[in-house]
DNA sequence: TGAACATATGAACAATAATTCATATGTTTT
DNA sequence: AAAACATATGAATTATTGTTCATATGTTCA
C-alpha cells in the first residue's frame, strides 16, 4: 500500500479557490478516497482506545505476557477500579481478550495486529520532531 | 518485532494473587516492558490525534494528494473554522505538513509513516468482531 | 487603497471521558 | 454458611475536547 504518486499542485495562476476550477479534480479524487461516516467513527474509536496514557501503558505491560487485573494495577500503580474500567475499554474495542481461571481474570493482547499498531505508533513518536503544542 | 514467546500462566494451584508468589516473575517482566510516563503520554497523544472521526476523514482525504483548507472543508462538509482547528491538531502532532502559496495553504500527509498507521488501523477495524459497546 | 478572499484563533458552550468511591457479583477458603 | 478475595459496575466529579460564532491576520485583486 505504498502509493508513490502523491499529487502536489502545479505552480498555478491565481484563481479563486471558491471557483472550483482550480481544484475540481482534486476534490473529486478526495471525495472518492474519503472513508464513510461509519468507518470513520469506528476507526476513530479504535485509535481512541489507544489514546490514553493509562491504556497505552496497559498495552505495553501486556506485550510479552498475560496478567491479571490485580497485577496490572500493581504494575501501573493505579487503583483496581480505574484499571478495571480501562481494561473494559480495551476489551470492548477488541484490543485485549480475557481468560478466566476461577476468580482470576487474565488479560492478554488480542492478536499481533495490536502489537503491530502499537509499535507503529511508537516509531512515529520516536522519529518525531521536537514536540509542538496542540 | 514479532515476538512469538507470549507467556500464558500454567494451570496453577490456587494461591492468593496478593501474595505475589504466583505472579512475581510476570510482574517484574511487565515492569521492565512498561513504557515510561513521558513516552506513554506522547504515544497516547499521537493516537489521540487520530481518535476523532473528522480527523480520520481529513487524513483519508489527503491519502493521495494535498488539498487546501477550503477544499478540505468542502469535501468533508465541515465549516472552515472547524476544519482549521482540526488541521491544527494534526499539524501539531506531525501528521500533516503545510505548504503556503500566496494566501492558500496546502495540507499534505507528513510521510508514509502516517499512511501506514492509518492503514493498520483500518485493517483492525475491518477484521473486527461485531462491534461491542464500550 | 479598499474590498474580497483564505486561513487562523480566542472565547463560550456542549459533549465525552477518566478517576474515585461505594457497592455488587461471583469464586474460593475455612 | 461466613469471610476473604478478585473483579466489575453505577453514580458523581473533574478534566478534556469538538464545534460554533465572531473576529483577527495576511494576501490578492480591482
Amino acid at each position: 500500500m505504498n502509493n508513490n504518486s502523491y499529487v502536489f499542485k502545479k505552480e498555478s495562476p491565481n484563481l479563486r479557490c471558491e471557483d472550483n476550477r482550480l481544484h475540481e479534480d482534486a476534490i473529486q479524487q478526495a471525495q472518492a478516497d474519503l472513508i464513510d461516516g461509519l468507518t470513520a467513527t469506528r476507526l476513530a474509536a479504535a485509535f481512541q482506545a489507544l489514546a490514553d496514557p493509562s491504556r497505552v501503558r496497559l498495552i505495553s505491560a501486556l506485550l510479552k505476557q498475560e496478567l491479571c487485573v490485580h497485577d496490572l494495577a500493581a504494575v501501573l500503580g493505579m487503583s483496581q477500579s480505574a484499571t478495571s474500567h480501562q481494561l473494559r475499554v480495551l476489551r470492548a474495542w477488541g484490543l485485549v481478550r480475557t481468560r478466566k481461571e476461577g476468580r482470576i481474570v487474565y488479560y492478554a493482547l488480542d492478536d499481533d495486529h495490536i502489537r503491530e499498531l502499537f509499535q507503529r505508533g511508537l516509531e512515529h513518536v520516536r522519529h518525531q520532531h521536537p514536540v509542538q503544542h496542540p
